[in-house]
DNA sequence: TTTATGTTTTAGGTATATCTAAAATTAAAA
DNA sequence: TTTTAATTTTAGATATACCTAAAACATAAA
């Protein structure tokens, strides 16, 4: 098993949240867009990652990721998520200011220290953002959600995850007073653009467009 | 205040080390032993190092860390140190296992991490190996301390910190029982080798060579 | 004061990770 | 089926960080 440099992680990674866990073929040009370098310099990589064997790379026609390399990914999303728990549960982060951080340590090289770190944390199984720890061996607890623009009127379900975890929609939800957890209910639907109003824990009513719907994910 | 890269700041704060806190001069090959890299690669760096304004360079002449070098080494060594305290305080690291990885660790830029990291430790004073930690401003409270072979005989006094913090020497302490904050006193000198006797918080008697007294570091 | 020795630098090369510009290829439109 | 457009790759550069081998330099020894 070969080890994989910074910059190689960080595409890995990239390729299995844009193939869907391994699911979709990727193009050079969606794995452009994700890191923000050139479709030229995507290319350069491809070609390494497709001789260290963990994605499948034929020229012109995208990549799939490799067994080998969705263990890898894994890993590193593992790395990616513990810390971000560690940064809100104990320092006292807030879930739109961890991301960046945690791109970075995310490749620190220590199977101890991640091992200590999961232990510390009591073996968190979802990171701030709702999105779920894979295991040491890369199996990861998934549980079934859905955006929740696609809940029908008066259902009812708990708030799970977010789609979309940037800084700027988490402050948004944090302003409106939406939070993983949280039990709500589809108290209203306004036909012609799709927004809708819900209850936040038979308390709080937010009204909130398709597109923050959208990228709200909830259990029922 | 130009950034410097990863290897930069390990170059630096080797010169900050070498230089005792930029009292002395630094050669050329005495960094390149120290980073375990070539003489000519030294001579490279230190190029880029001076056209950065950390260390004044002049060619044959070795180097002086400036004032910009010595602050920002101290603020890598500040996270290098607080990082320890982390794996030790709230990883159970031992002391012997810590040092490799907060040389990785050392380097995440953030300052927020770093002032919470200082607030969720408690504002430690010292690393596990009794080495002084500077404040954001680079400010350190050194203390006295000499190395045990200079103590007299019938002399007492408290560890601080070691002098050699590589794993073999920590863990030959933690197996005769030396550690940092124990209550010493000189209970015997063999004039021959220089080797001595201590009795530790009135209770373990350890002889030890001139070389290990050497490398323990006494306040008295 | 010249020579020898050790130290340091330069010259030139490799590997990674990026870029721009040009060429190649695929896929869609005419 | 040919042309066009979009995508992707290659070619050639740049920057970092290392290397080996050769040249330059400082200093200690003769
Ligand atoms: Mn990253
Ligand atoms: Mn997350
Ligand atoms: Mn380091
Ligand atoms: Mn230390």
């Amino acid at each position: 098993m070969s080890t994989l440099t910074y910059a190689e992680e960080n595409y890995l990674k990239a390729i299995y949240h844009l193939s869907d866990g391994g699911k979709k073929g990727v193009s050079t040009n969606d794995i452009s867009g994700e890191m923000k370098t050139k479709p030229a310099s995507v290319s350069d990589m491809l070609r390494k990652l497709g001789d260290k064997a963990v994605i499948e790379y034929r020229k012109y026609y995208g990549v799939h990721i490799t067994e080998e390399g969705k263990k890898l990914a894994l890993q590193t999303i593992r790395k990616h998520r513990l810390w971000e728990v560690f940064l809100v549960e104990k320092l006292k982060f807030s879930w739109d200011e961890v991301h960046e951080v945690a791109d970075e340590l995310e490749h620190i090289k220590s199977r101890i220290l991640i091992q200590r770190l999961d232990e510390y944390l009591g073996f968190p199984k979802f990171d701030p953002h709702g999105d779920p720890i894979p295991d040491e061996y890369g199996d990861v607890r998934t549980r079934p959600r859905l955006p929740l623009n696609e809940l029908d009127l008066h259902a009812t379900g708990q708030i799970v995850a977010v789609k979309d975890s940037s800084a700027a929609f988490l402050r948004y939800l944090d302003k409106v007073g939406a939070y993983i957890g949280a039990r709500i209910k589809v108290t209203d639907m306004v036909e012609f653009d799709g927004s809708i109003e819900i209850l936040v824990d038979n308390k709080k009513s937010i009204f909130m467009s398709k597109d923050v719907a959208g990228n709200i994910l909830v259990m029922q």
